[in-house]
RNA sequence: GCCCCCAUAGCCCAAUGGCAGAGGCGGGCGACUUAAAAUCGCUACAGUGUGGGUUCGAGUCCCACUGGGGGCACCA
């Protein structure tokens, strides 16, 4: 009596993961490997608790393809860490009242359990952790090699300020006005702070991603070069009545100076606080009450696209340097004191916002540009496009694109202006005044000014939370810390101050993909020479969400890295993969909404592989899954599936394959011809349909006449068992193991297919009448068009389809297709 | 307002310009079973959002529209 044996998922599970243990199969750092090498690399997580869905999808995917060019026979380095410092874990800590660091840590522990089981293919002798000093010790160190360049500066300016999180943010993380972490409204706030002049790289930055296009997702090209906003033209000289500095202003559009009818000035700029002070007290009050009311608005109000016009008259004027035409000047918020010069030159009949202002303000309009669409000053619609230059003195006649070169000639000859190009990337803003984070190695003394804090003295490490008030106050709280912050000016050795500010934890996660090369290193930030062997990152993988930050910052870093000579690329990740979200009933899910999803009760009800393999059939990976359109169960009963074929292979291992039934045996090497391209192609929902494909095959040659003894039914087995361990690894293992061989099935390779195999005597020809499926016939490969146009025409159903109408062209394909168009 | 992406069966999704269906979910029928579950087998269901165009031939290319999603948005 045989005892029947079930697939049982939480057994195996058991079972492989302390053999995989002491197998490492995914180690990278053997000197004496010879395969060669491949770079992936997933996004790291952060440590906010245990792996949630969205997790298990990144790592199932990440894992398809890294396990993939294992299984390829490349020693492929797929390292993982913990981006663990930041605002969050400082929250969490304040509300619960514990260290951020106990928080994070614990966290981390939790994760990283949940990864071995979730059978990561990492590599766990390269793991990371941003917020440990020995890695934090090189964002100081890199930040230190950044100041030398002039890259890292510091400076006073109105900076974007989140009120609840009490802590400045960069542009990039206000999100339609409002605080990305919390959805507050984010207000202005003069303050001095730290930045990286990463427009400085705008250019490069812009123009590289060039290099990316085909391997990177169209979409996140298109949102960087969006970003970075690269506009062309000019810088014109204007002179200001009373004032002995002329003021530039900056214009895509010099070809309309002619059309000029009044300046603008940013309200909070500080030109407007000079002309301002210059004026007659009655324009002093009103320019003072305006910009009261300025500041106070925030951004959210700023945003508005249909709000009117403001502004107020300076009573100073402007000369046009072209027709020395006197121009007043005004003060207004829809200038922005931080883009270009501050400061405009108005055309208000080719620009909108310069039309509405002079609505409002009552000042004249002038058509220059003859766009045949009438004078705006009569149709009360400025006109943008392209025409022919009227009123514009020696440039009329020229078109737009004549116009605006030979204005900057015209100019750069008279000294009144140059070609020019602004950026709307602006300089990254790194400082924080939070407690989690990297402490900015710099010392501030009274007689020394700004000192770096010598190399030879990093890490600055961060003093323990113990004792200090992290709550949000808009200081650091590490300026609390006394003992810390006080220490001996290094060029002096006058009593001095830490800067008591953190970085911006983008700082760890734009350079994170190098120190993977020698996480532990205590002598330099990451190897040169394993760099220019490993590096650039072959395939990086994680969400959309990091479309912009993200990889803007880690691009900027790799191309002054670059330029330090410490590598020898300039682009940091060579290919990328943005999966969707998971989503649930249609949208993120999330605590409040109630539609949260446990990855933990997924993985105990279905199994760690059902999940994996559900993440990659549910579609294609950029698309977000809807888990309530999926079936984790019907990937379960898949693998069940797969497992019994392996149990119903009665053949010994090694047994002779040549001898098995031709028909499987097609059908395996099919599969293996076609599974390797969709994998490649991301197409990976495909790939594992064709494993199902190949799996039913099996199932019917076991069932029918073939039987499991057949060795062409062991050879399609050992091809799903060896297939399927990119998606589904334990249940791989144990077919594998069940059919006879040893632990490894991750790097048993998968062969060619055998082209012999494939070979094709006939075909079948599709007819066509017009286009339409009219009749099939068998025919060889070789059969040439004449033959196969004779015997599509003399097929009784084409003769049919074709009727009384008249053969106007045949179109032949051989050996596949006829079309026969009629009259 | 500007730019980008998407639309195939009840659902998730396949389809080098050449037979609309690879795979799955859900449904129906059958085999096995005393019965059920599990398993195995069979099966129905759309002419590809709408309207034009190019082509011998369009789900696929082009144009417009509708619907959905995303990015940017007073950036001169």
């Amino acid at each position: 009596m045989t005892e029947e044996i079930s697939y049982d998922i939480q057994a195996i599970q058991e079972k492989w993961l302390p053999i995989w243990d002491e197998l490492r199969p995914f180690a990278s750092g053997n000197p004496d490997d010879s395969r060669p090498k491949k770079y992936v690399l997933d996004m790291f997580p952060y440590p906010s608790g245990d792996l949630h869905m969205g997790h298990a999808e990144a790592y199932a995917l990440g894992d398809v393809i890294s396990r993939y060019w294992v299984q390829k026979g490349f020693n492929v380095m797929h390292p993982i860490g913990w981006d663990s410092f930041g605002l969050p874990a400082e929250n969490a800590a304040i509300k619960r009242g514990l260290d951020p660091k106990g928080w994070t840590y614990d966290n981390i522990a939790q994760q990283r359990s949940s990864m071995r089981r979730y059978a990561c293919s990492f590599d766990w002798d390269r793991v990371l952790v941003t917020s440990d000093p020995i890695y934090y010790r090189w964002n100081q160190w890199l930040f230190l090699q950044f100041y030398k360049k002039g890259l890292a500066y510091r400076k006073n300016s109105n900076v974007n300020w989140c009120p609840s999180c009490q802590t400045v943010l960069a542009n990039e993380q206000v999100v339609q006005g409002l605080c990305e972490r919390c959805d507050s409204v984010v207000t202005k706030k003069a303050l001095t702070q730290w930045y990286f002049k990463v427009t400085d790289y705008a250019d490069r930055l812009l123009d590289d991603l060039d290099t990316l296009e085909g391997n990177w997702p169209s979409k996140v090209l298109q949102m960087q070069r969006n970003w970075i906003g690269r506009s062309q033209g000019a810088d014109v000289e204007f002179l200001i009545e009373g004032r002995q500095e002329p003021v530039t202003v900056f214009t895509t559009r010099p070809d309309t100076l002619f059309g000029a009818t009044f300046m603008v000035v940013a309200a909070d700029s500080s030109l407007a606080a000079e002309l301002a002070q210059k004026a007659d007290s009655e324009t002093k009050a009103a320019f003072d009450a305006y910009l009261e009311k300025v500041k106070q608005s925030n951004d959210i109000e700023r945003l508005a696209t249909d709000r009117p016009k403001t502004g107020v008259f300076l009573g100073a004027y402007a000369i046009n340097p072209v027709n020395d035409e006197r121009l007043p000047i005004w003060a207004s918020d829809y200038v922005l004191a931080d883009y270009g010069h501050g400061a405009i030159m108005a055309v208000p009949a080719h620009d909108q916002r310069d039309f509405d202002f002079a609505k409002a303000m009552n000042l004249p309009v002038r058509m220059v540009v003859d766009t045949g669409e009438g004078d705006p000053a009569v149709t009360g619609q400025p006109t943008t496009g392209d025409g022919v230059l009227t009123n514009s003195g020696e440039l009329n006649g020229l078109h737009k694109g004549e116009a605006i070169a030979r204005m900057i000639e015209l100019l750069a000859s008279r000294g009144k202006g140059k070609a020019a190009k602004n950026f709307r990337l602006r300089d990254w803003l790194i400082s924080r005044q939070r407690y989690w984070g990297t402490p900015i190695p710099i010392i501030h003394c009274a007689n020394c000014g700004e000192v770096p804090v010598p190399e030879d003295q990093l890490p600055i490490e961060l003093p323990s939370a113990e004792g200090l008030d992290l709550a949000p106050k808009g200081k650091s709280p590490l300026g609390g810390a006394t003992d810390w912050l006080n220490v001996p000016c290094p060029n002096c050795g006058a009593p001095a101050q830490r800067d008591s500010d953190t970085m911006d934890t983008f700082v760890d996660s734009s350079w994170y993909f190098l120190r993977y090369l020698s996480p532990n290193s205590t002598t330099e930030a990451f190897p040169v020479e394993a760099a220019k062997e490993w590096a650039p990152v072959d395939q990086y993988v994680g969400g959309v969400t990091h479309a912009i930050l993200h990889l803007l910052y880690a691009r900027f870093f790799t191309k002054v890295l670059h330029d330090l000579g410490f590598v020898d690329f300039e682009e940091p990740f060579t290919r990328l993969l943005n999966q969707g979200m998971v989503l649930m009933n249609g949208s993120a899910m999330s605590k409040s909404r109630g539609n949260l999803v446990k990855l933990s009760d997924q993985l105990d009800e279905h199994g760690v592989d059902a999940i994996r393999l559900t993440m990659a059939f549910a579609g294609p990976p950029e698309d977000d899954i809807d888990w309530a359109d999926v079936s984790p169960a019907g990937s379960a009963k898949f693998l069940a599936r797969a497992w019994r074929i392996a149990k119903d292979v009665t053949s010994a291992p090694g047994v002779n394959v040549v001898a098995g039934n031709a028909e499987l045996r097609k059908a395996t090497h099919t599969f293996l011809r076609d599974f390797a391209p969709s994998i490649e192609s991301f197409k990976f929902n495909v790939g594992v349909a064709k494993i199902m494909e190949l799996v039913n095959a099996l199932r019917k040659a076991i069932d029918g006449s073939v039987g499991g003894a057949d060795p062409a039914v062991r050879e399609g087995a050992e091809v799903v068992a060896k297939a399927l361990s990119l998606f589904a690894p334990y249940t791989a293992e144990e077919m594998w193991s069940m059919l006879g061989h040893e632990p490894g099935v991750a790097l048993a390779g998968l062969q060619e297919a055998d082209s012999s195999l494939l070979v094709e005597s006939s075909t079948v020809a599709v007819i066509q009448v017009d286009g339409k499926l009219r009749d099939k016939l068998e025919v060889s490969l070789e059969i040439s068009e004449d033959e196969l146009r004779e015997l599509a025409l003399s097929s009784e159903n084409t003769k049919r389809a074709i009727g009384d109408r008249q053969i106007a062209n045949v179109i032949v394909r051989a050996p596949k297709l006829v079309n026969i168009a009629t009259k």
